[in-house]
DNA sequence: TGCCATTCGTTAGGGGCCGAACTATATGGG
DNA sequence: CCCATATAGTTCGGCCCCTAACGAATGGCA
């Protein structure tokens, strides 16, 4: 949680590592290696859909719009369905109508509503990229085998429920002075 | 690495996984485990440093200086020991030097540098964040037994060298139509 | 029916972070 | 000695993301 995030070099980490005498080095370097991985697989992917003049956010953004092509989607659930805030979506939607990708409607049964829709060119431009995407995902879950990703995902769902300790009352743990 | 992110919530998140039939299911979720988790442990800490009036950059920034007491630190050996850009450094500088945590100096030696230099207050708020931060990590790092940290550092290890082979050469895979 | 709480999308303003470009300085080779 | 090149720190503009606040519209309830 300290030098965990962002990473300065490997050496400089250790030697703050040093400091934490009553911190575990095998856990110092996990939580390092879970920054870092995620960091990366994070990096990738966003390098990927730049690619494609998107960003991560967007690409969300216009999943969710082509998951249900029957019906427009208004700004909030596109927010709620890519996890961001509302205010950031508006952000995206302009982007994305700028580069002709979505159009914004009226909603004609509640008119503070707006719709978004993707064009044409919305559509083709996902499917240009979402079958390349399924590849790069498909390949990247060979890294494990379905064992070992269950053992993961074990092991994560642990140091959540660790965090959440985190956030509750503090439980003080008493104090050693210096470090 | 689709959805892995933002996690918009889990009900979405499988929803949109179905489409990928060729990808493993636990593959998804161990990789959406591994996002929110070092989501919220950067979050968690980030929480914590607020209540300092520090952000974790800036954090970073006055642990690199405290590190070497007896010497200062150039802004670009802090950019690179915190692992962000030289400009962002600046930024965290600006910030530093207002709240009165840090002084900036020229370098006698070399006219084109300056040298970072904590200032008596910037110390003392150190040494009331750094012995809280230190209990938390320690406190964090009993999650886990030490062999499932070592299990979990192993495992990203092998993550992480599956991403950088996305970096290299595109070793296409062929395409499968639709997703 | 009239009013109040809620929801909608947006704006404003902030922090984090980046790359590119700028200025000042340093340095090595001709 | 001079100039090309490299490096320092900064500035600028950009994207991501947030919260707070706003006006417009809605819907429930007195």
């Amino acid at each position: 949680m300290l030098f965990v995030r962002d990473f300065p070099d490997e050496a400089t980490l250790l030697d703050i590592a040093e400091r934490f005498s009553s911190m575990d080095q095998r856990a110092v370097r996990a939580c390092l290696a879970l920054s870092l991985t995620s960091r990366d697989m994070r990096e990738t992917t966003e390098h990927f859909l730049n690619g494609y003049g998107l960003s991560h956010g967007r690409f969300l953004a216009l999943m969710v719009m082509y998951r249900t092509p029957e019906r427009a989607v208004s700004p909030s659930e596109l927010a709620h369905g890519v996890g961001v805030a509302r205010a950031t979506m508006t952000g995206f939607l302009d982007g994305l109508e700028r580069d002709g990708l979505v159009a914004r409607e009226d909603d004609p049964d509640d008119r503070r509503k707006k719709q978004a829709r993707l064009t044409e060119q919305g559509v083709s431009l996902l499917c240009e990229v979402v079958p390349e995407h399924c590849r790069r995902m498909a390949r990247f879950a060979t890294c494990l085998d379905p064992r070992d990703w269950v053992t993961l995902a074990a092991l994560l769902a642990r140091l959540q429920t660790g965090i959440e300790r985190f956030n509750e009352p503090g439980l003080g743990i008493p104090p050693d002075g210096e470090c």
